[in-house]
DNA sequence: ACAGCCATGTAATCGGTTACATGATTGG
DNA sequence: CCAATCATGTAACCGATTACATGGCTGT
């Protein structure tokens, strides 16, 4: 009987990230999350203690204290329990809330570009393909710097951030042509 | 002096709802968002009516009220100031968080697969194409549905929404080579 | 009459953010 | 020794969600 357990994109994705740097702090995991390109997650203190509390407290994780000075230094690893939850999560079937989201920033200023002017549109379009590039090369870059010691799915991941922002450039540039 | 005017991105799709439609109702923008494909917003009535007394208190929208029965029905049009905040969204430059945002739910555990074994990775896969598949013949099928009434920039919004789920969808086939 | 949809809202909750407070460690 | 950085948290807030409550309209 799994006990409804309404886990968060979040947090199964830091089950992913403990499971592959177990035993880590939550400082890591903050790292972790900061260091990505992607704006989506910050990795704030503010999101991350709590997070892992829960993830505590529903026993997906395991804790071994080490003295810090004053303070404790909390050393994650998963449970049982937690990897259930991450393997349920890398299996099928997938969620048809996840399959159907499609979002872009970008883009949904353009469904309404045709309250301004022609100027305002080539400025607009221009600019959102500039920073997009710019995106590109620095994810690009990153995959480059990647040591061959990381997983090939890693690897596969970074490539399809890179495949979504390369779409996003293409588009952009049509828009250009119409703009 | 613009007053910090910290307008969040579903806020400023309902401003370009409103500027295409006016005068209408919170129900219209409602209908609006829950008729998208997309599962990032769902277009709940907590969600709206707020926003929409937010917009209205900071003079961005323009209110006349129906009898309706009892209650009130609320036209809502855009202020001068709507306009120009519109037409701000509309215009360069582009935030930098909205460019760096790059996220899909499918792609998040696929970085974490090399922790499962060969089926369940298969399976992943396999269903993510398909489920995806499935999304972009829905989208296509509305696109083809779209009237020849709605402006060109609609047009490629929406088809910057079945170019991402291309690109994922390639993609989730190169995974599915390497699975 | 009443079932079912149209339409407007509210309350409780939730998962994140920013900002703040504070202690420990390291390098100049 | 002091500044900067590493590291652990907390508090207040915020914008969304779900669930609920209610009223009005329409067709049988």
């Amino acid at each position: 009987m799994a006990p409804a357990t309404a886990t968060t994109e979040l947090e199964r994705c830091v089950l992913g990230y403990i499971a592959q740097e177990e035993p880590c702090t939550a400082y890591t995991v903050r790292k972790l999350l900061s260091a990505s390109l992607s704006s989506h997650w910050s990795g704030s203190a503010g999101s991350i203690y709590p997070l892992l509390e829960r993830l505590e407290k529903r026993k997906l994780l395991l804790v071994t204290q080490a003295a810090f000075g004053t303070r404790v230094r909390k050393h994650y690893r998963l449970s049982a329990a937690g990897r259930r939850e991450l393997v349920r999560w890398l299996s099928a079937p997938v969620s048809t809330e996840y399959a159907a989201h499609t979002h872009d920033p970008l883009r949904t200023p353009v469904f309404f570009l045709d309250l301004v002017d022609a100027d305002r549109r080539r400025s607009y379009l221009e600019d959102a393909e500039r920073q997009t590039k710019l995106n590109v090369e620095r994810h690009r870059a990153e995959l480059e710097a990647l040591g061959a010691d990381c997983s090939p799915w890693e690897i596969l991941g970074r490539e399809g951030a890179i495949g979504e922002l390369e779409s996003r450039l293409q588009w952009l540039r049509r828009g250009l042509e119409m703009a």
